[in-house]
DNA sequence: ACTCCACAGGAAAATTGGGGTA
DNA sequence: TACCCCAATTTTCCTGTGGAGT
């Protein structure tokens, strides 16, 4: 169909990253890679804690707790992939990852979705008293008279969302199904975690816990050299750039998803500006990059209410140009759902919506008595109000509130003149 | 010492939305 | 089709709170 080579976009860009011998997918976060460099200590010990597995034993329930991008999951996975090579895939692996599965019921239903035959039908995301689904589940197991293998990636979340309630329903697998050799394994960053859970939970979750140590920048130097061998050309990517990466990643708590991010976007750059060398500048430019493509990426994935929310604090700290209350927050959001035409949710929920924006870091918020005024918590943006501004206008939903909103600004509610206080 | 404000945030009730069953 | 069950979400109701004002 494309017969002219040289006015073939494609073509183009492929021979100007001549300097590309593998693929650039193989640096980013769901690559797991043959070894693990700097790993490999706790790679042997949480194979020795799963090893009676392979003997249809019962092995320690596992917590491995580590900061972003320590390799908490890579580990895991890594000595997932060793331990069905090693037995063959006699021992069955289910892995679950809470931030998307962040309900007991879903996580069952997950579960006993893993477990389905080839003959039998997946179960519905809705609908099922739990305790039909758990014993499906439980006779699925039994079915299968393997031992079990279960990872629970960011068990904290399932934990805040459902309570200590839902992991004992899964811990109880091994009371309930006879002879089952089965462990879990929870992966967290929260250091905390333990603490959230109730006794009986905690005694059986963390017979065994492994910490995950950030990396420093010769450790994450050298994941880097290894990460980029077989996908650059030798000499492509200069010295500097690599220190640079990982200089850049330790100070950010040693997180080496950072640094294949950093270097990843670096390559990306190089070959868009029809460069053959990575340089400093190429990682700096990157790191701009990155932090933009972050926060755009959080604003645009909240939920809508969530958005308006935020929009809410944007606008009103806009106008008022110092910290605004949960009052005039909850008010202006009022305000912009009508324009918007959406109906508002309540202030009990805007006030909880106001925590979760606070959790994900957007704001900051602390709690402030004004006396006879009484007490409210005190909003302040944590980024850049234009910026954020400029993201949600991105939002489809919202992108009508621009002129509008503007517009309007006269009759949003600016403390003082709505204050009942007053 | 007591009052009162404007909430925070826990608990229970109500609503919503997906699925099953007769 | 009408109704039931269920989990998740949201609303309603409520108690608790810190500190300026009295």
């Amino acid at each position: 169909m494309i017969s002219d080579r040289m006015n073939n976009p494609f073509v183009d860009f492929n021979e100007k990253s001549s300097f590309l011998t593998g693929n650039l997918s193989d640096l980013g976060g769901s690559f797991i890679p043959e070894s693990l460099p700097h790993r490999e200590e706790q790679i042997l010990q949480m194979a020795k804690l799963l090893g009676s597995l392979m003997r249809n034993g019962r092995p320690s329930n596992i917590v491995v707790y580590g900061r972003t991008g320590t390799g908490k999951t890579s580990t895991t996975r890594h000595v997932m992939r060793m331990l069905t090579d090693a037995t063959n895939g006699y021992v069955r692996i289910c892995y679950i990852n809470c931030q998307i599965n962040d309900s007991q019921y879903s996580v069952l239903v997950t579960l006993v979705n893993l477990f389905s035959a080839d003959s039998e039908e997946n179960i519905p995301l809705s609908g099922w008293p739990l305790d039909r689904i758990y014993s499906e589940l439980v006779s699925r197991i039994k079915r299968s008279s393997r031992p079990l293998l279960l990872v629970l990636d960011e068990i904290d979340r399932m934990i805040a969302k459902s309570g200590s309630d839902s992991l004992y329903v899964i811990l109880k697998l091994g009371d309930d199904v006879d002879g089952l050799s089965c462990s879990i394994i929870g992966i967290t960053n929260d250091t905390s975690f333990s603490e959230r859970l109730d006794s009986r939970v905690r005694s059986r979750l963390n017979q065994e816990s492994m910490l995950l140590p950030p990396y420093n920048a010769s450790e994450l130097k050298d994941i880097l050299s290894y990460r980029t061998k077989g996908i650059l050309r030798e000499g492509s990517l200069e010295e500097s750039a690599l220190n640079l990466c990982a200089a850049i990643a330790a100070r950010e708590h040693g997180d080496a998803r950072k640094a294949l991010d950093l270097l990843r976007v670096a390559i990306d750059i190089t070959i868009r500006n029809s460069s053959l060398v990575i340089t400093d500048k190429e990682v700096i430019a990157a790191r701009e990059r990155l932090e933009i493509d972050i926060l755009r990426e959080t604003v645009k994935s909240l939920p809508l209410h969530t958005q308006i929310v935020l929009l809410s604090c944007v606008v009103t700290q806009e106008v008022t140009r110092r910290p605004s209350f949960t009052g005039e927050i909850s008010r202006n959001y009022s305000e912009i759902c009508q324009e918007l035409g959406n109906s508002p949710l309540s202030n009990r929920r805007v006030s909880d919506l106001i925590s979760d924006l606070d959790d994900i870091g957007l704001i900051s918020t602390r709690i402030q008595s004004m006396g006879r005024n009484g007490r409210s918590k005190l909003i302040q943006l944590e980024e850049n109000g234009d910026q954020l501004k400029k993201y949600l206008m991105e939002v489809d939903s919202l992108s009508s509130f621009v002129g509008a909103g503007l517009g309007k600004q006269s009759r949003l509610n600016l403390g003082n003149d709505n204050d009942p206080a007053n």
